[in-house]
RNA sequence: GCCGCUUUAGCUCAGCCGGUAGAGCACAUCAUUCGUAAUGAUGGGGUCGGGUGUUCGAGUCACCCAAGCGGCACCA
């Protein structure tokens, strides 16, 4: 978009198609009043006849629906409502819009001979990608300030922005003279019916949908700031040029934007890598890059959770397995792995390499092994031993499974993406009359440990087939429903749940339900799902002998919750912020004197709540009570228990818990052992 | 994998135009026994991610590699 458009300033197409009508439109307002207006009228013309407030306020129209220019005409009787401010949503997508528009217009003046192509508005902002011009590279973090500056002279310049209705031919003409071969291409790509509108600023053109606000003057300069710059693939594909993409956030006014700034600070101060080191649970280094090194702390935590979803499941009624870290690559030739995923496999030789030998470690013919990206085969493995009756089904095996993928290097992201990592993998292998029921247990038990574990909130979304897949279009169809059935009987494809369907985000096997947790602060996490497979059985020869003494092949519902221990201990630690709930804190409590006097009572105290079950340290430090409350209120430690010379008298521990707000109390030893044995109970042990 | 950036003491970071490294915290030692978010003094510690090159001389310039960060693409 955005080309000069030089010797075209006045062009062919007129700018709005005018109905040729004499009688009045009636148009009603959302108060239910009907006005009548003359042909030609506008949004801004309503808008002033009702009031110089309201003119003032308008930035554009929502007409039968469709969120338009304020100063677009109407078209015919309509509904309208005028969206100002107060239409959040409505009015941030506008500005945005508007941010990207103008961003695009201040690159290319600053840069003449970059081509501009696509830039929409995005959650909290905006990006716009550009095609450098021929010579230059790629933007990075030091051009910013400068497009600030021009996108705030644009801003002050405060050009109309005027919709203008165009031919196809005419657009890419333009776009060719101008050298904007993306645009060219793409206007040419814009489905038959669509009108296809350009928008000026001044001398400035862009392919644009719209709707915009009715001058660059309309946002706030105060109120966007570029935050970075990044590559991105033209139209999103791999194989296509890669565009440098600068990105940007923007706001109704400055206020929103500083509250914006400081809810990424805050978010910031919660990542995962950065607790993970202050408080020692984990690191990283290059030398196993994307696997995690777990620290004693960090594996208290794991420890907890392993064990809490372990006396889940075996109250679910699952059975829990250890399959093989290795397999001969030819069982994953047979489900169909190694064809699809075998770059990102980690294989090895099977044979000894002979080290006396000068030549090649491996030879030609060595066969090769895996190591496994998941367990599903391993599992079938072991349903495939012995005959299965009907009457053995559903078999539910449950594996805490390690598992290895050789992921793209970018993909890499502290321990929420890693190459090892550790599933709460589990199949259930069923008849079809089963599937409903199983996946109805299976939510209600996700439900129970999402609760748990601090997440009421989470959404449900059903991924459909993708464009690469096994098996038929009867069998998709089929497992598609299924899950929609499961979710329907259970009542959560509602609203409250953000019930919807993904197409064509399926795996290549397999349907599946995904399940996204909403955190503290608003973000939501891909984590748990269940998948309807009958490609595996097949390929993998599953069978069971039915009722009518033939073999059946059962249905494979593929299941995590947690989806992996690092994965989700990294997003446990963002939502707590580290402040790990009290059955999962590293640390549960420190005993802290203040005078050495107190030095054995304070041991004893300890001695009291470690053999109650609790994880207590000491300090027993010669340093100020106030240096040691500090270090542990930083280190995140839920309870402090100080001991000076007058609780050592009087056999009382003085409890102060983590957190403004909280006050100390001053208890007998015994009420506190009782205290915070009660309290560290895991969930599922609590007796309420 | 792609684009950009980063990689200096355990941690966070400073080192301008190339002349053989500096701060705060942490750590150690000593003094202090002080009632709820940092007691003081002293001291030890790095050859600057790895490699190659340019140069009389490189943390500082160039190139290659690796990892990390922000995105893109990917995510069985």
């Amino acid at each position: 978009m955005g080309a000069i458009a030089r010797g075209l300033e006045k062009p062919s197409a007129c700018r709005y198609m005018r109905p040729v009508m004499t009688e009045h439109f009636k148009i009603r307002l959302p108060d239910g009043s009907v006005r009548e207006v003359a042909p030609g009228t506008t949004p801004a013309d309503v808008a002033a006849a009702i009031g110089p407030g309201l003119a003032k306020a308008a930035m554009a129209a929502r007409v039968n629906g469709e969120v338009r220019d304020i100063n677009r005409p109407l078209e015919g009787d309509s509904e309208l409502a005028l969206i100002t401010v107060r239409d959040e949503a409505d009015a941030l997508e506008l500005v945005r819009h508007d941010y990207a528009h103008i961003l695009a217009e201040a690159v290319q003046n600053l840069f003449p001979g970059t081509q501009i192509t696509f830039g929409p508005a995005t959650d909290d902002g905006f990006y716009y990608d550009f095609a450098p011009a021929p010579g230059r590279g790629p933007f990075t973090d030091e051009d910013l300030p400068a497009i600030e500056e021009e996108m705030r002279r644009v801003i002050a310049r405060d050009e109309p922005l005027i919709r203008e209705v165009w031919s196809r031919e005419d657009v890419r003409k333009l776009f060719l003279e101008q050298g904007e071969s993306f645009k060219a291409e793409w206007v040419m790509e814009l489905p038959e019916h669509e009108t296809i509108t350009m928008y000026r600023s001044g001398k400035w053109l862009d392919l644009c949908r719209g709707p915009h606000l009715a001058s660059t003057g309309k946002v706030d300069p105060q109120a966007f700031k570029l935050t970075r710059v990044s590559g991105a693939y033209w139209r999103g594909d791999q194989k296509n040029a890669m565009l440098s993409r600068i990105y940007g956030t923007g706001w109704l006014n400055r206020k929103q934007l500083e509250a914006h700034l400081t809810r990424l600070e805050e978010a910031a101060k919660r990542d995962h890598r950065r607790i993970g080191q202050d408080m020692d649970l984990f690191h990283l280094q290059a030398e196993a890059h994307g696997s995690v090194f777990w620290h004693p702390a960090g594996f208290v935590v794991w420890r907890q959770l392993e064990a809490y979803m372990r006396r889940r499941l075996d109250a679910a009624g699952y059975a829990e397995v250890k399959t093989p870290q290795v397999m001969d690559a030819r069982q994953w030739e047979q489900s169909g792995h190694w064809g699809k995923y075998r770059e990102n496999m980690f294989v090895i030789p099977d044979e000894v390499p002979n080290t006396e030998d000068e030549g090649p470690i491996v030879s030609e013919d060595a066969q090769w092994m895996a190591l496994k990206p998941m367990n599903c085969p391993a599992h079938v493995l072991i349903f495939r031993q012995g005959i299965k009756s009907y009457r053995d089904l559903p078999i539910r095996l449950a594996e805490m499974g390690v598992c290895h993928r050789n992921e793209p290097h970018g993909a890499l992201h502290g321990i929420l993406r890693v190459r090892q990592f550790t599933q709460d993998d589990a199949h259930i292998f069923c008849r079809e009359d089963q599937i409903v029921e199983e996946v109805r247990l299976f939510l209600d038990l996700l439900d129970v440990v999402y609760k748990d574990l601090g997440f009421p909130d989470y959404s449900i979304k059903l991924a459909l087939r993708p464009e690469k897949r096994f098996g038929s279009e009867e069998m998709w169809d089929w497992s598609e429903q299924s899950l929609r059935d499961a979710v329907k009987a259970s009542g959560r494809d509602s609203e409250e749940y953000g019930w919807e369907e993904l197409p064509g985000e399926g795996a290549f096997y397999a349907p599946k339900l995904e399940f996204h947790l909403t955190d503290a602060i608003g973000r939501t996490w891909q984590v748990g799902t269940i998948q309807t497979d009958t490609v595996l059985p097949e390929r993998l020869d599953a069978s069971y002998v039915a009722e009518d003494g033939q073999r059946h092949r059962p249905v494979m519902l593929h299941r995590a919750i947690l989806g992996s221990f690092e994965r989700f201990i990294g997003i446990l630690i963002e939502h707590h912020a580290g402040r790990f709930p009290l059955w999962l804190a590293p640390v549960q409590a420190v005993v802290a004197t203040i005078v050495s006097e107190a030095d054995d009572y304070a041991r004893e105290v300890a001695a009291r709540l470690t053999a109650a079950g609790l994880r207590v340290e000491t300090d027993l430090r010669n340093e100020k009570i106030n240096y040691k409350v500090r270090e542990h209120s930083l280190a995140k430690v839920p309870n402090l228990l100080v001991v000076g010379k007058r609780e050592a008298e009087e056999g009382n521990v003085a409890l102060r818990p983590l957190g403004e707000g909280a006050r100390q109390e001053v208890l007998g030893l015994d009420e506190v052992v009782e205290r915070l044995t009660k309290e560290a109970l895991p969930p599922d042990l609590r007796g309420e």
